[in-house]
RNA sequence: GGGUGCGUCGCAUAGCGGCAAUUGCACCACGCUGUAGACGUGGCGCCUUUAUGGCUACGCAGGUUCGAGUCCUGCCGCACCCA
């Protein structure tokens, strides 16, 4: 893998880029979609290449589990099971040990605006480390360990111990472009103590992933692995985290973990720690995409995107309108009789074709085609979103 | 003509003396940010000062009871069976 910086704004940290990767290159800023099962949701791979989309991120986790990391192997690889000629990336599992442990246990995402609505609380106070969980229904299903991650399957209950080193190993299997290093996705619940506690540990992680990994002499040619700064809402462990991971050698950066309670204070994490991490490698912002988010990033220096927020958005039935990221809930009754495609000056298959009034009538019938529809016209909006920002620079 | 059973919030259901009344569907609103998510949460008689509030309600009319969707009588309607 290799990353080369074409253009710099002057406006702002903001730059053009491409990732040259053994499947192809990524134009950056670029927003990847997720395909957590080796499938984007409901898409084809042709759909997909229609939009535009150059790469795709999969998940080692849910692979691992489900065909099996050795499966994928023997059939070729990812690329070849999925059919998909183009660059993947891979997540390490690191964020399942949020998804499936603290998110479960606090009720909340990472993003902590999206605060829950069960019972009265107002307010969360943090959760210190080890707290015990008083509500069964809520039991998690990743306990965290030196070692690594023991998981319980969620599909059968299974244990599964997740370590850096076999996550190196099954993301070789996988043999996505660009890999991430194993991590802890920390809740924005978590006090300082903890974070600072899961950071370090993680720490210890990224050495042992870089230890596992394979360096080979062409850059090009092999997998290219990203190192991912923690550190939560804390300007002290960011900044720590920042220089550490930075200073690792990495073929790219990823900011994870929890981004704060606001929008505002995911930027100043932003202005925190992307200025530390080496400038000519490529930097990653793990899991986000409304478009608001999008543009504040690119402006701090972030060079590209995951997040299933337009894929999920889709399915649900809500379609992205606005370059503002404002959605149209399309499945909503008010739309029963619209003849109006959801957005006019789009140019996608389900704007170029089908009325909100069709699309709203296939999601009332549960029809499969609603779903798809309304995530081909939200990952074309992602994608157009991108071409601008690219223009821009 | 005789008999049996049944009539509950748009539809379908529960309810067997303390009930504005269960559940499903439909409908409505909101939420979703490295996918346990084609999902989740809430609402769904009317009114209001939104409350340990008022009113009106389980085919219709009476009755028993402190209290009736629930028990009794009659009527109406529907279904099935026997003539």
């Amino acid at each position: 893998m290799n990353f080369k910086v074409l253009k710099k704004s002057k406006k702002s940290r903001a730059r053009l880029g491409i990732i040259e990767t053994p499947h192809g290159v990524i134009h950056t800023p670029a927003f990847v979609p997720v395909g957590t099962q080796a499938t984007v949701k409901g898409l084809t791979v042709d759909q997909l290449k229609n939009i535009g989309v150059e790469s795709l991120l999969c998940n080692t986790y849910h692979l691992y589990l489900r065909p099996g990391d050795k499966i994928i192997k023997k059939l070729g690889g990812l690329h070849e099971f999925m059919n998909w000629d183009r660059p993947i990336w891979t997540d390490s599992g690191g964020f399942q040990v949020f998804s499936l442990g603290a998110a479960i246990e606090h009720r909340v995402g990472k993003v902590a605006s999206i605060f829950p609505k069960i019972g009265n609380q107002k307010s969360h106070r943090p959760i210190r480390a080890n707290e015990p969980i008083t509500d069964h229904h809520h039991e998690k299903f990743a306990r965290i360990m030196e070692e690594g991650v023991e998981f319980r399957s969620h599909l059968d209950g299974s244990k599964h111990l997740l370590t850096p080193e076999k996550s190196m190993a099954i993301q070789k299997n996988l043999g996505a472009d660009i890999i991430f290093a194993f991590d802890e996705c920390t809740s924005p619940l978590h006090d300082y103590q903890y974070t600072k506690k899961s950071l370090e540990r993680t720490h210890r992680w990224a050495t042992r992933c870089l230890r596992t990994f394979e360096h080979r002499t062409s850059n090009l040619e092999r997998q290219g692995l990203f190192g991912i700064v923690q550190g939560g809402v804390f300007k002290d462990l960011r900044v720590k985290s920042a220089k550490f991971i930075g200073a690792l050698d990495f073929d790219g950066f990823g900011i994870g973990g929890s981004l704060g309670k606001s929008k505002k204070e995911m930027y100043k994490i932003l202005d925190w720690t992307v200025p530390l991490l080496p400038e000519e490698k490529p930097k990653h912002l793990l899991g986000i995409g409304s478009a608001e988010d999008i543009l504040e990033a690119v402006e701090r220096g972030i060079d590209t995107f995951d997040c299933v927020l337009p894929t999920r958005l889709g399915r649900h039935g809500s379609t992205l309108l606005t370059a503002s990221g404002v959605a149209l809930d399309v499945k909503s009754g008010r739309y029963a009789k619209d003849k109006k495609p959801i957005d006019k000056k789009c140019g996608c298959y389900a704007c170029q074709n089908f009325s909100r009034a069709y699309i709203c009538h296939l999601f009332k019938a549960q029809e499969m085609l609603g779903p798809i529809l309304a995530t081909i016209h939200n990952l074309h909006f992602m994608e157009k979103l991108m071409e601008r920002i690219r223009k821009t620079i």
